[in-house]
RNA sequence: CGAGGGGUAGAGCAGCCUGGUAGCUCGUUUGGCUCAUAACCAAAAGGUCGCAAGUUCAAAUCUUGCCCCCUCAACCA
């Protein structure tokens, strides 16, 4: 069997965790269970990217050593990522002293690709950052948010040479070799490769403390490209050890709004390295609320402890994996949660279990013995192909469809005559069917799957409580 | 001339690449059933497939033009 790695990207720490970050895991997630499922050893790389001078300004304005505010907000994205049950097996802060040496030792072993070149541009002190030429025009040379005229300012950063991997990359794109999903997206990728210029990668000490220093040069600091994309690689000890068991991943998983910098600069860095592409790229959209982006301006920011509170982790899984789009942005209602939850979850699924159990009970029945399941090659075809919504679809109909078999079957009817022998049958049949689409659900919702598994084997005995309880 | 996506029943979407009776979920209406969480099953109503032209025996599907919405390009996931 295969070792399987499987990442996700991490967020800045710089807020709290955001309803957006729960899709990434989770897709992960389902990802990760089905290769165990089928029998893969998986390696799952979770973290947080922890440098920057927002960060390093959020933690001044409320007066915190700099240290202390990353590793609490760190500790927010551990907490939630477990209350997703999502099961991940290395956790990274690009904070950590190993990272940072690893990140240095990355740099020294890509320095033919780096060089050092002059910035020049439009700077606002008020803003501190550097302005397109675009946006001084549309300001007439004066920021808007501090009234100050622009200043023509010049500073010395690291590039690394993306134009030495072009070919490379756009080779590994166009073969699949480095399949990026969906394919519309490639095409976007592909488009944006030819016009890619070569990346800055240090920002002048001066403007940037809190990060990681460029190894030989002290008035230079790493910006974020090295450090956090590194993650994946040094999580897994890289360069200290051979990572060639576990690299190249299997799967990364990113939003799209970070698709390219996945797509272009991490392959120059790896092919820099010697180190092979990842497999696939997965990037998955935005989720709106009520047709917008959410924004704390609009105020319309959906928390995710809330849903996690109100519904659980299962409901939480469902809807994100089944009603929002595995690639497209998708919107969250709490109308549509709640008529998931309570047309699909409660009364598909949930009563489905609760009559089947009940039904068995009633008429003495159980499994003698717990036949074989194999993963039907239609399910599986959608899994391997990412596609996890259209898989989870599959799964569904299947659940319906044994709701629809009952009524066809009457078991009660056969009770009723009597008729032990073919109402046996029937349950066994039924039983075995719930069996099958419950393996197939195991990925997406891992903890009601354990508990079908449970009411369903041995003595069948209906849940105290029902599964998915009507709100 | 920046790039990409979308516009299909009241809502949300699939179908488009590989032209050939327009499909799914929810909602609505009606009927059935009683094992079950007032759950389940069936049937019906509901669409000029954004607009216009072209190719074709045949276009939601291919081509061209136009209109509208969204996203990314820049640190609000």
């Amino acid at each position: 069997m295969g070792k399987v790695y499987i990442t996700t990207a991490i967020p800045y720490v710089n807020g709290v965790p955001h309803v957006g970050h729960a899709v990434d895991y989770l897709l992960a997630d389902v990802c990760a269970r089905y290769q165990k499922q089928l029998g893969n050893e998986v390696r799952f790389q979770a973290g947080t990217d922890e440098h920057g001078s927002k960060i390093w300004q959020k933690a001044k304005e409320q007066n915190i050593p700099v240290e202390e505010y990353v590793a609490a907000n760190s500790k927010k994205f551990q907490d939630f990522i477990s209350k997703l049950g999502v099961e991940y097996t290395d956790f990274v802060r690009t904070t950590d002293s190993d990272h940072q040496e690893r990140v240095q030792k990355i740099w020294e072993k890509i320095k033919d690709h780096i060089y050092l070149a002059k910035y020049e541009g439009w700077y606002c002190s008020g803003c501190e950052r550097f302005i397109t030429d675009k946006e001084y025009e549309e300001n007439n040379g004066v920021c808007p948010d501090h009234q100050k005229p622009y200043e023509k300012l010049e500073e010395e950063n690291y590039y690394l040479k993306i134009s030495d991997f072009k070919d490379q990359i756009r080779d590994a794109i166009e073969s699949h070799k480095m399949l990026i999903l969906p394919e519309f997206r490639e095409k976007e990728i592909l488009k944006l490769l030819e016009e890619s210029p070569d990346v800055s990668i240090s920002r002048p000490r001066s403007q940037l403390t809190w990060g990681i220093p460029v190894p030989g040069d002290d008035n230079q600091v790493m910006y974020v490209w090295m450090d956090a994309l590194s993650n994946y690689i040094t999580v897994l000890s890289y360069p200290d050890e051979d990572i060639s068991n576990w690299w190249p991943a299997y799967a990364q998983f990113v939003g799209k709004d970070i698709l390219r910098f996945h797509a272009l600069i991490w392959p120059a860095i790896l092919l820099a390295l010697g180190l092979e592409l990842p497999k696939t790229l997965s990037s998955h959209g935005m989720i709106l609320a009520n047709g917008q982006k959410m924004s704390k301006s609009i105020g319309n920011v959906i928390d995710p402890l809330e849903v996690l509170e109100k519904h659980g982790t299962e409901a939480f899984r469902y809807y994100f994996l089944r009603h929002v789009d595995t690639f497209a942005d998708s919107d969250f209602t709490w109308e549509k949660f709640e008529d998931a939850y309570n047309n699909e979850l409660a009364n598909d699924l949930g009563n489905l279990v609760q009559r089947l159990s009940t039904m068995c009970k009633k008429n003495n029945f159980s499994l003698n013995h717990v036949p074989e399941i194999k993963l039907e090659k239609e399910y599986c075809d959608l899994m391997n192909e990412f596609r996890f919504k259209d898989a989870f679809d599959f799964a569904w109909e299947k659940v319906q469809a044994i709701n629809k078999k009952i009524d066809d079957e009457k078991p009660w009817a056969l009770a009723k005559e009597g008729n032990v022998e073919k109402l046996n049958q029937v349950l066994s049949g039924l039983v075995v069917n719930l069996l099958e689409v419950n393996e197939l659900l195991k990925p997406f919702l891992p903890e009601t799957s354990a508990k079908i598994a449970e009411i369903f084997t041995n003595e069948i005995m209906p849940p105290a409580e029902p599964l998915f309880p009507k709100k």
